[in-house]
DNA sequence: CTGAAAGCGCTTACAG
DNA sequence: CTGAAAGCGCTTACAG
């Protein structure tokens, strides 16, 4: 008799003197509890928790005697007491740096639905990149029971808080970066191929001079980046010009910035490749101001194909991270940790690709590629 | 004892030693307990526990006692048992449409910017529109002992399941869209004063044939922005021609099948205001393709202010919904509510207000307006 | 200022 | 197939 919204007066009636007389013996809140439930079905606690979790060694009859008591007093199971008695956890923790970045937000996207297919429950948490909040969202996250861990560690960090959580027999994945002596399981995209083909499109587009701007050498992304990009410049006989790396903030801001001074160069590039797609549209942004056209006068390639990639005006052509499949891949390798503790780290690492649009020259596109969502 | 990283050999062997006196006990996993903490030091369970919440009346020797134990057995407080035994709770659950759309990543940010603040975590669930799936997570939320709920509740749901969840005495609060019927908390944006001023500067721009595009008319927030066109084209003494009003799902598909209806009708108009960002977006890339000038040929407005927005060209004029602000006003009257009860129901309504940009014809900007983040 | 006992709501052996 | 008892890890009155 939970049905309040169009009651007879009856029903209700029935309703609250029912329930008072539970209340009376509770005298705090209406809260109803297994224990009432079994009462009111004539069987002990044990019995009315089987039935509830669907047993098979409670009887039919008893199971429906119960189900109808939980029916009639609107009873609510108390999964934390279950959990906290069972010794079993249904949540898990996510750290990310932040969500204002459609990097992440998908990322989310993919954990938090594969994880909801599971039946778990996420606890999030974002650093902003401080050491200091994620060690403090660490230690939240142990006292709230979690299960297992996801994280896309603050760069620069140790992998000792990990190993010590992981000591802890909490399951840890790690996601997109990984702190150097890091081991265990691991989810990330191939970094060095990813700046290898944006590269080497370029060069094989006839550029020359190349820039690789934006995002910081700490992290270990930027790394692989840069990795790829100079194995396609070696592979090409072209020189590495260290004057044509510049670091900036990941941030739109920070590209606006950063390409005022490789413009300031002597010898300017003709041709960039962007750390990331924020910062590939702040420079844009800048450029735009001094006039000069992207994918005439200089081409530029983004990382991470974010929706507005697709609408920005040239189209900008990019690497995509696939960060869904990125948060859908870490997910259900943490669930396969977490039912199975003991087998060996797996290191699972997704293929970029190259999304080319317009802000190398002209290419056909059809609106297929740019609509979505 | 708990520098795992780099101890000295010593320091591992005490430090096994130590903890394995304990585990014999416990038999099952290196688990520390409050128990085991108050042995170690020499006080109760009790003492213990005050002492580790720190409070008053408990001797500071004491508390240094219990606080090294902690540390020397590398102790983690069990907030889930604690929460169970004082009837307290430090999470709050949160229903969303989806987070693959700027407005709720960011109505995200700001909530769970605000509820961090105070200590609580969120469980996050995601209902893409199907009340079924609301029901479901309503359930899981209560299983998990949320001791508020925000929710952006399902178009066309009725409010009987909120206040069936407020009876239980767990507050929550509305945010974004308000089911008909429903009362109790709310934040909200004035939707009715935002088509107003949108419809009002096409007005002001000589359009007198303007378009209202996207979202379903189930929708309360398409309702309030429907009104405000209304009432601007009646202060304006225009008529309003109801071929002029096509809905669609609010995304850029349905933007981009929508704007196609709106060209085939044998008056078409000369301006549009559409329901969302996402669908104004879709729409221009169809205007795109069949050649109509946007800024020139036809005026756009949009609404909600997403980063593409300000991406795109032309760039979008548009209402800016404030999705960051209003999460965190939700999630201050959520924390407002549970310590606070029985204070009376509040509504919040922030005021949207226009951005100004290039879809209507031309305007100046400064790169200031443009980025951000 | 501190301790012994009871209890939060559930599940887990163990009998029968 | 079902029940009585013990316990998950903590906190809350209540004595002293």
């Amino acid at each position: 008799m939970i049905t309040y919204n169009k009651p007879s007066k009856l029903d209700r009636l029935y309703d609250y003197d029912y329930r008072w007389s539970f209340m009376k013996q509770e005298k705090k809140r209406n809260h109803v509890t297994l224990q009432q439930v079994a009462q009111h079905a004539g069987v002990s606690r044990a019995t009315a928790s089987l039935a509830q979790r669907g047993s098979t060694s409670i009887s039919t009859a008893t199971r429906e005697k119960v189900q109808a008591a939980m029916q009639e007093l609107g009873y609510v199971y108390d999964r934390v007491a279950a959990n906290l008695r069972s010794k079993v956890s249904t949540t898990v923790g996510l750290i990310i740096m932040e969500l204002a970045n459609p990097f992440y937000s998908e990322l989310l996207v993919g954990i938090h639905h594969e994880l909801d297919k599971a039946g778990k429950t996420v606890i999030l948490g974002t650093t902003f990149d401080s050491y200091d909040i994620q060690e403090r969202l660490l230690s939240t996250m142990l006292e709230n029971r979690v299960g297992g861990i996801i994280i896309s560690a603050v760069p620069g960090s140790p992998s000792e808080p990990i190993d010590r959580i992981r000591r802890l027999g909490i399951p840890v994945v790690l996601v997109g970066r990984r702190p150097s002596g890091a081991n265990g399981d691991y989810v990330g995209i191939d970094n060095e191929l990813g700046g290898q083909i944006a590269v080497d499109y370029l060069i094989k587009k006839w550029h020359r001079r190349i820039a690789f701007v934006g995002g910081f050498s700490r992290l270990s992304s930027w790394q692989g980046r840069k990795k790829g990009y100079d194995t396609a410049l070696r592979l090409a006989d072209l020189p590495i010009d260290e004057s044509l790396i510049i670091e900036s903030p990941a941030t739109r801001q920070g590209g606006y910035d950063a390409i005022q001074q490789v413009m300031d160069n002597p010898n300017p590039p003709t041709a960039v490749f962007c750390y990331n797609d924020a910062i590939a549209i702040g420079a844009m942004m800048k450029l735009d101001e001094l006039g000069i056209k992207v994918g005439h006068d200089l081409a530029i390639v983004g990382f991470d194909d974010i929706p507005e990639a697709a609408i920005i005006t040239p189209r900008l052509t990019t690497v995509s991270s696939f960060p869904r499949l990125l948060g859908s891949n870490a997910a259900r390798l943490l669930h396969t940790r977490m039912e199975n503790p003991d087998i060996p780290s797996q290191t699972i690492i997704l293929q970029p690709s190259l999304i080319i649009r317009e802000s190398c020259g002209h290419a056909k596109i059809s609106a297929l590629n740019i609509l979505g969502n």
